[in-house]
DNA sequence: CTCAGAATTGGACACCTGCACAAGGCATCC
DNA sequence: GGATGCCTTGTGCAGGTGTCCAATTCTGAG
């Protein structure tokens, strides 16, 4: 059994994972860099973790379960006409450059070289999108589940952007994005 | 003034750099491995360029403006409505780690650490929503600009979220997008 | 043919990397 | 007290890094 003093260690050496990743890249954060940030030596990094990759994967993998935890609380008991609005508020609270944001478009990008990782988060947003596809179901929108899926895609490529483009506002967007909960035109209807 | 051999030793130089940038990652270019790819010795990279880091960003500016101008090249003489069919036809073309898609989002992260490359970057997502813009209004579209602004996002976190869920297939995700291009429910009529 | 200047080479430099490991600190047990 | 573990440290190793540069080859104009 591991004390809790190492167990704290452990996460510190996790939350300093994600502060590197976002900061200077998933790939610029070495085991020194790394245990200094966490304030212990070098070496306890391979004491606790099989691996720096190992320990790369982890801190990104609980960072972003509690990233889209967060963000899934608040959901099931609002419409999602309305919800939309206040997922998009979130967009801007973050500053443009938003650590969350980095750090999943980072693990994306890490996951195409690393299959563990990879499974990681299909898993992740598998979960996220059932989530969501329930909760636009409950609010009566069509096709729930691709919609989910679209939905999920473009508030990926939303933050991605908006590194780019801080003109980009929420109050610009939502009436675009509302439109995604509108029913297809009348020759489709279902 | 360069010879017509310099300027090919330079083409080879920035090809070999996007190919390595999509197979192994941004960080993981090297001048020796860049070298050996384009065969030439590991001294030429910075004869005809600054520094790696200037190769890199001139090797995905260069891409990635071949790959806009590509994309718009059969827009402007369709209509929005069937042309967003015949943009979503290449996202099944290409396998689910596109070589585009992976150079894109290797770029977008590393210009959040890069002045330069961030306004190179910017400029070229403005071009592409101008022209995307007025393609939009030709159509009759409603508020062309935000929505060219919400396609261009969404396009690039399908591209994303395609890596990890090759299930993904335009077939599926059409009728959902096309919801993008229907009236505001302010003027909804059905 | 000559020869200046461009193009190219491979190695030197100082630095950083992941990982392994011997050595010691330290708390908790008998 | 002694001692048995976990925990932590710093260093060693072999290899890779960007950049620079003297030496060499190549090329094309006079």
């Amino acid at each position: 059994m591991s004390t809790p003093k190492s167990h704290q260690v452990r996460h510190d050496l996790l939350d300093a994972a994600r502060a590197l990743i976002t900061e200077r890249g998933w790939t610029a954060v070495s085991t020194r860099t790394l245990a200094q940030r966490a304030g212990v030596g070098p070496g306890l990094v391979h004491y606790h973790f099989a691996s720096l990759n190992a320990l790369l994967n982890e801190a990104a993998l609980t960072g972003m379960a509690q990233v889209i935890d967060q963000a899934l609380t608040h959901l099931p008991r609002t419409d999602p006409r309305q919800g939309l609005d206040q997922l998009l508020g979130k967009l801007d609270a973050y500053p443009p450059n938003d650590p969350a944001t980095v750090l999943f478009t980072e693990a994306y990008l890490a996951a195409t070289r690393d299959a563990d990782l990879r499974e990681g988060i299909t898993e992740l947003l598998q979960r996220l999108r059932t989530h969501l596809t329930a909760w636009l179901e409950d609010g009566g929108i069509a096709a729930p589940e691709t919609t989910a899926h679209l939905l999920a895609a473009t508030a990926d490529g939303l933050m991605l952007h908006r590194s780019l483009d801080p003109d980009l506002t929420a109050d610009q967007v939502a009436p675009v994005l509302h439109r995604l909960l509108n029913p297809p035109p009348a020759e489709e209807q279902r």
